[in-house]
DNA sequence: TTACTTAGTGTAAAAAATACACATTATATT
DNA sequence: AATATAATGTGTATTTTTTACACTAAGTAA
């Protein structure tokens, strides 16, 4: 202890939980690993912090270079680092999570060759996971769970207009539980982020349901307010 | 993005904010410091993480080295990567909580000369803190006031056996608000963690006040309730 | 005895959370 | 055209939680 001179002593990483919703299943994004340790396991995408890189811009630019995602706004919640994480050294990893609006147009294509690919994978088929990677994912499930209880985030996972049951079929998803649907409307409506157009579901085989969409405006000042108190 | 070994790219630092009650005060515990930079100001305790420890293990080394303290149960919370956070070089800290029982027989005395001293300062006197150590503790603080609504962590703070306005008065203290006496008390033992003592307050010039103790076994299902849903 | 200071208590009103079931509507099938 | 199907959309009563609000009781000091 009488180092004057911040001496570096481990590698910094960050990796990313970023959920995401299609098809009626939330999955979460990952990577299969073309370097050793872990060649050809999936992992979480994630790499060592850049020297000039804050950790947020780090977070952004790892995740574009494994996956090809721009633009995710990603939130940090826990810094890892077990002495014995990385099985050859010191890596102290801070974890990002994220929940993202799926749909066909953006490709995955990691721009290294540090991942052979990425890939959205339902949370309920996940392979094992590189490092202590499931560690992570649990900690970042447990984490979103809490959220969505105070804050409407699950929007950030559908498509700019959506059904009120699609919504719900998220946080069902997300909590792990059945919730009842003329409360569940009742509570999210309350919210008062959400704006219903005048304009039904197309191409089901049913009735179809009435669109909403999300008031960013008014999502701005929930998140805000919750913060304070 | 070509090396294959985890290269240390980073030093990677603990940083605590002890949040301590004493004499009716909400105090934080500052050291100041005795090398540079940043040389004669006062600091959060914190320094290099140790090769062969956990984080959580190198943040009580941490503090045992730079205040005498052990035994203190700390939560880690945030961690902070600007770039430029240390004038001479690339440091991330990860920042951990806690809230301490104060009171006279545990001195204050740093076991390395990396810190002049270690004091208690109440937080409405902070001084100017070196580093981004301000920023550090705004986001400590915001944290355990959103922590405090939901768990009856300020037990933390108090002495072994204390009276429910000392409770009062250190949730006044962190929310930063007044609150209504009756309201208070029906909520703080609606928890259903304290228990009344058959004792009073001793050496008060008014009125002796009904003594509390805290139920550690309820407490304990209390938290992991409120962890899972 | 009196003055002072803090401890300790209850209720009514409002707001939020919960439990619960059926008619409506668009489509697909015959 | 009629019917079957499957999901949409809606209301109320009950319970629980939160909020607002003011006085008496008890102990100490003068």
């Amino acid at each position: 202890m009488e180092e004057v001179l911040p001496v570096f002593n481990s590698a910094v990483s960050i990796d990313c939980v970023l959920f995401g919703f299609d098809g009626g299943e939330l999955k979460i994004l990952l990577i299969e690993r073309n370097e050793e340790p872990f060649k050809d396991w999936w992992a979480l995408p994630g790499y060592l912090i850049g020297d000039d890189e804050s950790l947020d811009q780090s977070a952004s630019r790892i995740l574009h270079e494994l996956t090809g995602l721009s633009d995710v706004y990603m939130e940090q919640y826990y810094a890892f680092g077990e002495v014995d994480r990385h099985p050859q050294g010191r890596v102290v990893t801070i974890a990002y999570y994220a929940m993202l609006r799926l749909g066909g147009d953006k490709a995955l294509r990691p721009l290294t060759n540090y991942a052979k690919k990425a890939q959205w994978i339902n949370i309920n088929e996940l392979p094992k996971l590189a490092f202590d990677h499931q560690h992570i994912y649990d900690k970042g499930l447990e984490k979103i769970k809490r959220r969505i209880k105070h804050l409407p985030i699950a929007f950030e996972l559908l498509p700019e207009k959506f059904t009120l049951t699609q919504v719900q079929n998220v946080y069902e998803l997300i909590l792990g539980k059945k919730l009842d649907k003329r409360n569940f409307r009742k509570k999210i409506l309350s919210f008062g982020v959400l704006k219903e157009l005048d304009e039904k579901q197309k191409g089901v085989s049913f009735r179809a349901a009435t669109l909403y969409k999300f008031d960013k405006r008014k999502y701005a000042k929930l998140y805000s307010k919750e913060i304070s108190f």
